[in-house]
DNA sequence: CCAGACGTTGTT
DNA sequence: GTCTGG
DNA sequence: CCAGACGTTGTT
DNA sequence: GTCTGG
């Protein structure tokens, strides 16, 4: 699955490879949670570029009747979010893509939860897959939320966990926010595990656990004390 | 028809 | 809001 | 996802 | 054990 994820990116480069109309004024986060606001692109309906606009991590469906009750669905399964009630409406019509430079994925062991960063191997910004919904509070307020798309794990994440953010490369972004009908059968091709070869996983300190630890030290690869019974490395 | 659910993950 | 179950 | 709380009353 | 908060 997909529970945290970093942006450290610089603003002018986010800019720049999403073809924003607006340079973002963002920090770099290190280690983002469910239920805190994360980063997502969207197509600018005023122009033919596109925003980054923040989305809290869990969508929200809008009929629910309380944003803070219920379960928190901060991942849909890619196979059926077409067919799924909280999802479906989202998935027609709002799509986004939400630029990280890696998430974590943890691996169950005796004595707590190892945690593993996954990014790409030349350590660019990349995309996953997502969808946001819109809760109107009984005032003016409004809540956007969204959910990251899941797959089946590929041989990087496999080790780790089954399943895996859904990526969309860059050369199918357009395609991605296509709503077009005739173009369903060809965003749903798109759902499908990241080529392993693009990927690379190494285990980090523990603190990541924790969602108050937000810093570079998120990054850095530590040594693996059951190193050898896996091949992360490349 | 109305009532009630609406989700993923992991684990059993 | 929309679908499923009764 | 993981970490951390998990409760009421009355008083300051 | 289960829910909430981040």
């Amino acid at each position: 699955m997909c529970g945290r994820i970093n942006l450290t990116a610089a603003p002018h480069v986010l800019a720049e490879r999403f073809y924003l109309d607006v340079v973002p004024d963002l920090l770099p986060r290190y280690n983002i949670a469910p239920g805190q606001d994360l980063a997502a692109v969207v197509p600018n309906p005023g122009s033919a570029g596109r925003l980054l606009r923040a989305f809290r991590w869990g969508l929200v469906p809008p009929w629910s009747r309380d944003p803070a009750a219920g379960p928190k669905l901060i991942n849909a399964r890619s196979e059926t979010v077409r067919e799924k009630r909280a999802f479906g409406e989202a998935f027609a019509r709002r799509r986004c893509l939400v630029p990280v430079n890696g998430f974590y994925e943890w691996q169950k062991r005796d004595g707590g939860s190892q945690p593993f960063l996954i990014r790409r191997r030349d350590r660019d910004v990349f995309a996953l897959a997502g969808i946001w919904e819109r809760w109107q509070y009984p005032g003016d307020r409004v809540l956007e939320t969204c959910s990251i798309l899941t797959t089946v794990a590929n041989g990087v994440v496999r080790p780790l966990h089954h399943r895996m953010p859904v990526i969309i490369p860059q050369q199918d972004w357009r395609q991605w926010f296509s709503l077009d009908e005739a173009q369903q059968e060809a965003v749903m091709a798109l759902l499908k595990p990241a080529p392993a070869d693009l990927l690379l996983a190494h285990p980090v300190t523990r603190r990541v656990n924790s969602p108050a630890f937000d810093d570079p030290a998120c990054l850095e690869p530590v040594a693996d004390d059951r190193k050898g019974q896996l091949n992360l490395f490349g």
